[in-house]
DNA sequence: TGTCCGGCGTGCAAATATGCATGTATGGAT
DNA sequence: ATCCATACATGCATATTTGCACGCCGGACA
């Protein structure tokens, strides 16, 4: 009765992925070796661990209580990494940024040329998504998040407050200036749902043309004159060809954190990141806020 | 920076045992595939683990760090392995049982006859030690103890209480019979150093004659005539050549327990070990008590 | 009904890991 | 001074592990 680690590792795969294939690329070996480490645990330990059905492998219940013994040691396995990053005082080798598509498109740029121009060795690798990777899985070492908190139990810095306000194309900004309290065409973000009763009341006839689930298509629609949109300042003032409108108050939004692992956030790399970050925020601080 | 999880049980186990050969006899590969093991490690952490000095690889705070996550997946895995086996229903394969060589020598062997009589099947193990064998580390299944308790995590049931008493050869036991208040020679052992007393006054001109490290030996000793004995009534009286001597009345002594990991107790080589074992102990009480 | 696709098993060659034998260095015992 | 034991490095042959190519199976779909 025996079991190697890598095995074990093996059989946690499995179970978390469900086919030999899923497994297969997330411990980044074929699908074959899978399935023969899966077999020699379960010669080793003398049990059976999956059915094999025709839609892919089935945990038993003896695999499922392998599978969380398992999973403790990949959550320690992931926590020595973590530390061993935090460690690193090296400024050189591989460093994961992630951040909002929009933050990184429309804002942040120059603070990663200016990163990378300050430590060339270093390969910085961004990851630019409005999902929030899994930091204590080291999916990242930075995050950059627009919160209210930098969350459960990582560490933040607080970069700058923002508030968000209306815009639109220069047409129907016009066209407000000229009838101030006519009817606008609303383009709503899933995320913030509702129009304010008071831009309702004060806009008679309004109406909500459409509603968008990603906030670059939303913009692009509004650049193209389809409607007037509710958006961060520094979004609707870097969006060229839209503009301020008043028909929303600016109102405060969410802040803009930087966030980090408590293990990973000494490491020299995260540090030397924040630096130039924070610079650069303060420098710019007047684009968030009315 | 990665590092596969067979490589980081053998940092484990040469931060442990401090050098190469005595970690490959633990890991029962070769100490070549430790060193080797041990390089691919380092340079897949990019880190140095260990300084080779000339009496063997000294672990640097890293390789302390790692081996300290390590030993969490360690544990992980043992607990695994005893909850597999707690839920082990079939009467086959290995079962390893640790007992007090003496206990084994002089009492247990009927029991350990009937238990393979039964389940021809079962691969019985028996270490003979008075060393504690730690259960929580798979060493042993079950384990016969002679304490107070079972012990701190372990479950146990207590089979008997016992009580010991003075023994002696014949001829001592002839001389004190003869002379009831006359000066005996003891022979000692060292977990119990002190002569009671009462004993040192009723038999005035008393001495310890020698002290042991070993029950064995002692009892040998006392075969051959060298003197007095105090030791549990069941090991007075199955050893051959001694004879209860009325120097030391009957005193309560530490019970025998059958202890076990809780998760390893439900198996059912346990559970058919532990009935024969009470079964027989229930019929020989008789022969630790006074 | 024929085709495609996801999911899997298997033979074989290549890549990788392992053990053995041998060689070096160091410290202690004779 | 010599010998021995411990601890490690390394070349080489062997064992094991891996990936690829190919084939099988069942279900979805035109």
């Amino acid at each position: 009765m025996d079991i190697g680690w890598d095995d074990l590792r093996t059989v946690l795969a499995l179970v978390r992925h469900g086919s030999l294939a899923a497994a297969a690329k997330h411990l980044d070996v074929s699908y074959t070796t899978v399935s023969r480490r899966i077999t020699r645990a379960e010669a080793g330990l003398n049990l059976t661990l999956f059915e094999r059905l025709a839609d892919g492998y089935r945990p038993t219940e003896t695999a499922v209580l392998v599978a969380e013994h398992a999973a403790r040691m990949d959550a320690a396995e992931h926590d020595l990494l973590r530390k061993l990053r935090g460690r690193d005082s090296t400024l050189t080798g591989p460093f994961v940024l992630t951040a909002p598509q929009l933050l990184i498109a429309n804002f942040l740029a120059p603070v990663l040329d200016r990163f990378c121009a300050a430590h060339r060795q270093v390969e910085l690798r961004v990851r630019a998504t409005n999902d929030l990777l899994d930091l204590n899985r080291r999916e990242a070492d930075l995050a950059i998040r627009i919160s209210h908190s930098p969350g459960d139990t990582l560490m933040g810095l607080r970069l700058t407050q923002q508030h968000n306000a209306s815009f639109a194309n220069p047409e129907w900004a016009d066209q407000i200036t000229a009838n101030p309290s006519g009817p606008v065409d609303w383009l709503i973000y899933d995320q913030y749902p509702d129009v304010p009763k008071a831009a309702m009341q004060a806009h008679l006839g309004s109406r909500v043309r459409m509603r968008f689930d990603d906030m670059v298509a939303m913009l692009g629609a509004a650049q193209a004159g389809l409607g007037v949109v509710r958006t961060p300042m520094f979004l609707g003032r870097t969006t060229p060809g839209l503009v301020q409108v008043p028909v929303l108050p600016p109102h405060p939004y969410a802040d803009i954190w930087v966030v980090g692992h408590p293990d990973v956030w000494p490491s020299a790399k995260s540090v030397a990141f924040r630096d130039v970050l924070v610079d650069y925020i303060k420098a710019q601080r007047a684009l968030f806020v009315a």
